[in-house]
DNA sequence: CGACGATCTTGACACTCGTCAAGACTTTGT
DNA sequence: ACAAAGTCTTGACGAGTGTCAAGATCGTCG
């Protein structure tokens, strides 16, 4: 027996700021394994042993490093958060033009409904698990804030090299988005993900321009 | 011990008939039960126990209606959507105008917003835990075809009304306006409610207009 | 090297779940 | 009114869960 499960205390120095990095670097790999399956199994059906399984620890491991299974569940709610909400800010960046920024908005959407499918179902998962389970609410309004800051930075962008002006409010534009995308994710999940990436390209593309409006 | 749970042999005529109209009446009761329960817990916090609690029964004659939870999950699935499909079909019906379609489907969104919360929480609760349970797919695709079916009549009126024609395919409408709709969900569950409904009456209303586009 | 603390494994606990069976109660048919 | 069929309650089972504690193992430092 020795370190208490999620540690807060100060710790005596030296070589403790080294062992709290090694800690974290830990908790960091937890929380890989654990995205790893609820990415595939979903929140509600994925247990620590389960998490366990997909890391080369055993169960005790993760109740070691988290005191309970709603702490390691935010952990990895906001380590995941940190990759997904700068993904689209190199188009932002790099686009000269309203068309260019357009097609690269709606390929990347479709590229990434490609390659982390699981990871967006899982977000899915959690924003809908907050209806019922107040826990999580916290880090999905967090989330979700970040996301459509996220892309009403796009769309700023977008109406700019356009001259133009968003035609709707952030929390609107970002709904619509939203839509288009959850849509094309559960048509990809429940039916053809080939077709489901074309469609969702096509979709945002056409979609896009009418969420701007010339100027005044 | 006696009948099987869910006997679907043809049964010895006479009587039977009544009899297996009196077991359906029994299936629907335990199913609004089950409906409520959902509404509230989520399906994945929902036991049969907890339904049966809310049932003047106990919890085995759920077993003995129906063969298992999924087969009890499918059954309040069809059951919800009988309710739910039609719900704006009297607006295209009464509508005489393009703006006072627009104006009292926005209305209509929000009221079932605020009057009717569980069950759309459910909805896109079921919705994300077919992306993980392949038994609720089949049901899922089925209802969301009905959704998409629904929102198209609508579009297709008042595109008709304006004397203009939808701008986008149904899919893609269809996702736009469920979009607004989760987003208003979602605010009224995580935040404040009576400023979700006026959002969702305003949002839908200003973005109603982009889905169709004046005549070629 | 020996000891100590950090880390990890193992196994157990209390609980909930879906499922099922035995029997008690109720309704129906004759 | 009696018997048969239908209906409901009760209690149990095995599996799976989060949680936790005792001890084995490893690395590190005196």
């Amino acid at each position: 027996m020795a370190a208490p499960a999620r540690a807060l205390a100060p710790s005596p120095e030296s070589s403790a700021r080294a062992l709290g990095a090694k800690q974290d670097a830990r908790r960091d790999q937890l929380a890989e394994s654990a995205l790893e399956t609820l990415g595939e199994l979903g929140y509600a059906r994925t247990s620590l042993r389960e998490i366990a399984a997909k890391s080369p620890f055993s169960h005790g491991v993760v109740h070691y490093y988290f005191a309970s299974k709603s702490e390691l569940i935010a952990y990895c709610v906001r380590y995941y958060k940190a990759r997904c909400v700068t993904r689209y800010d190199a188009i932002v960046a790099d686009s000269s033009t309203a068309e260019e920024l357009r097609a690269a908005f709606a390929a990347k959407l479709a590229e990434t409904l490609r390659d982390e499918a699981p990871m967006h179902r899982l977000w899915y998962d959690l924003r809908t698990a907050a209806y019922f389970e107040p826990d999580l609410r916290e880090a999905v309004v967090e989330i979700d804030a970040g996301l459509e800051a996220m892309i009403w930075r796009i769309i700023e962008r977008y109406a700019d090299l356009a001259r133009a002006r968003p035609s709707f409010d952030s929390p609107t534009t970002y709904a619509v988005l939203d839509g288009l995308f959850e849509s094309a994710l559960t048509q990809a999940t429940l039916g053809d993900p080939a077709a489901a990436g074309q469609r969702l390209e096509a979709s945002a593309a056409a979609v896009l321009p009418t969420l701007i409006s010339l100027h005044p």
